[in-house]
DNA sequence: TTAGACAAGATAATCGATTTTTTAATCTAC
DNA sequence: GTAGATTAAAAAATCGATTATCTTGTCTAA
């Protein structure tokens, strides 16, 4: 027998150790905003919650605060960082940025592997969203679908900011209750996007995701203000 | 009295603990290529090396995997990341395309005490190197002057990226020996640099800047291909 | 020979307890 | 009353020891 099932998505392929499922549960807690903003993290009660000791808890911690996902302060623990209009815009403003470049890298850069992922990984984001999300699925086909949609862009390190920054747009877009109606318009665009990576149409297919980032970030910026 | 005076330089104004100390030594020695790329961490001689304990150096030793400085893996512990042509190159592109809009932002936002700073920076800088870098000191204002640069770019998300590149970077231009003669070259563009962003050129400063990236990128890549 | 099983040693990960520091509550002097 | 000192409780950080896993070398059976 081996261990070829990756049981956890952790930093690199982390598997098995309580730190990187932690690491991973925690992960998923605070970008889905299970957590208060701005609150104290009480390591004890983060210790029952997760059923994990206290140094795979504080390694987990560890990573998440250099991730960006935590904040860390001299000699008073963790804390959730704070969300703020400002910060909102200046990652919706780098999403723009950074997955317009990689798009486009990607579109120049993608093989015919490439296509046939994007048209599953669009299928299976529209079918879930047919069932209505059932728990975390459609959020996890949905990050998917964005990952695979740049994947081919050539830059490890470009993948890796985006990876963060979706982390942290989601923080915003996550307040709250879910929105069927937006999201129809959104996913409508997912099936664009693809159609026009497809034909290779970088340019259409850049102004049409600066539009998708627009139209979330206008999502995630009602959340915002309503959730103030 | 007070704690005014920040101990450590750690992720944020992390002060005092065994572990930032640590955090700080290490990133320093990785980044500054006191160890060999892919190198197997041996954590015992690490503990006596940052005379420090176990769970403090673990801690340190998670967050330098998540930004980046070390890879961890499965139940094998950590190392050294290996060197890259693809990687350099894939750096120092997303140098050019980061900090070159980082500093456009700059010169569009900068006010006159950035100005300020800006002179400060460049004169410290170019003092250090007239006596001749004892120790660190070159490097550290090197970096400042940097960091000073594209500080008033308006996203602390980019300049966060832009930090961790610079980091990365190093890596490869810091293996091997000085090389004054070049240095002399790079630190001439310092300078142009500061006339360019006083008289608000962004155009011609982000041309020097892009030039610059390629010329540190040219000695760093004769770095590594020295260093095989 | 050589693939696979096994055991011994080394290393990584985790636990439980201790030390240090912060926080909150109370007291005291003005 | 209020600023500052004092101290008890809480929380964070660290230590020392234990447990789990990997690695290496040796052996055995085909």
């Amino acid at each position: 027998m081996n261990n070829s099932l990756p049981k956890s998505a952790g930093p690199a392929g982390l598997a098995g150790t309580a730190s990187s499922r932690v690491f991973d549960n925690l992960r998923k807690d605070l970008v889905g905003g299970r957590f208060v903003a701005g609150e104290k993290l009480a390591i004890n009660a983060l210790k029952d919650r997760y059923q994990v000791g206290l140094s795979p808890l504080r390694e987990a911690l560890n990573k998440l605060a250099a991730y960006g996902l935590l904040v860390q302060e001299n000699q008073r623990g963790f804390r959730v960082p704070k969300l703020s209009r400002d910060e909102l815009d200046d990652i919706a403003q780098m999403r723009l940025e950074m997955e317009g470049m990689a798009l486009e890298r990607a579109i120049a850069n993608g093989d015919s592997l490439w296509e046939a992922d994007l048209l599953a990984a669009a299928h299976r984001l529209k079918r879930a969203d047919i069932t209505l999300d059932k728990g975390e699925e459609w959020e996890h086909l949905h990050t998917q679908f964005h990952r695979t949609l740049v994947a081919p862009c050539g830059s490890v390190w470009l993948l890796r900011f985006i990876e963060q920054l979706h982390d942290q747009f989601d923080r915003y877009r996550r307040l709250g209750p879910k929105m069927p109606t937006i999201r129809q318009e959104l996913d409508e665009q997912h099936h664009q996007l693809v159609e026009l990576a497809l034909q290779r149409d970088a340019k259409m297919a850049r102004e049409l995701m600066d539009d998708h980032i627009h139209k979330s970030y206008e999502v995630a910026l009602k959340r915002y203000q309503e959730h103030v």
